[in-house]
DNA sequence: GAAACTATATTGATCTTCGATCTAACTCTG
DNA sequence: CAGAGTTAGATCGAAGATCAATATAGTTTC
């Protein structure tokens, strides 16, 4: 089973790297669920509270009072859903979408400059490697990959 | 600058993975902070409350409650700095590892049956890229890499 | 051994989260 | 189209997390 090896020591490398790449927020006076609405946001476009529901870790209650913060914040805007009277679209304002383009240029400039001090080789093999993981998302959204149901209950 | 706008892209795709890889803990009932004070004990061994300080992204008492916490629960153990009366050095007691391992685990079988679904070329892309993310960690920890000392104050 | 420093704890205010429930709006069935 | 059931989202109260400021206790320096 050297498969499983490999993986497991592929796994162990994203952990450490993630502890460089992310190198958890805290920055803007936001939350880290505040910064993950905000980010989901900017991917997914305009969206109900109720599908934020389904992406983000929290759960409705706390979405709810974190999406008024972000409102009164001016950084994310609510309009009625055409569709739905029940409903609200969600979407970022320029200032939002600001916090998280910033915060994404921020994350690049740092990784640029950790990849500039590979060798050739591998700085080329790192920068095309973003496809695969493009396909790895991909096949995430296809195959079931519902929001972690063994959890307790 | 189209290497700028290669490492523009893997970011967006790094960001895009880890919102699969991460699927953020909420697991165990510890909180994401709890979570990782667990992971960075794991790795770097046992060390002192301060020495978490500057690893995690909360502040000092924030730290110390989550400690704890973590001490209650049974996760961690503190026994006295011999070398130093006010400090205690913390380490994972075996329930404390086995949640590291069992995260960790969890997180290298989703990645699995992801993998599984490539094709073979791009799966063996893919696993090779841990040394190069090492390399990048590595980098990360020669360099400054402050823990960020850019936000307001 | 007093002053300065360091490691951690405590305090009080604020924010986040959750579970449970509530209301209003939608959908269906007959 | 009426009433039953369902869904979107808000509200409430309690518990937990976080922070800034400060307190305490051990250490180092001179």
């Amino acid at each position: 089973m050297d498969a499983v090896r490999a993986v497991e020591r592929l796994t162990r490398s994203i952990e450490d790297f993630n502890s460089v790449f992310i190198r958890l927020p805290a920055s803007d006076r936001l939350s880290f669920s505040a910064l993950s609405v905000l980010h989901t946001l900017s991917r997914l476009g305009p969206c109900r509270l109720s599908d934020l529901v389904g992406t983000e870790q929290i759960k409705q209650p706390a979405l709810t009072s974190a999406v008024a913060k972000l409102e009164r914040d001016g950084l994310i805007e609510r309009r009625p859903d055409p569709c739905d009277g029940r409903a609200s679209m969600l979407s970022l304002t320029a200032d939002g979408q600001s916090i998280v383009s910033r915060r994404h240029a921020d994350r690049a400039e740092r990784l640029r400059s950790l990849i500039d001090r590979l060798s050739p080789a591998d700085r080329t093999r790192l920068l095309s490697i973003a496809g695969v993981l493009d396909q790895i998302v991909q096949l995430a959204s296809e195959h079931g990959e519902k929001p972690d149901e063994r959890s307790g209950k």
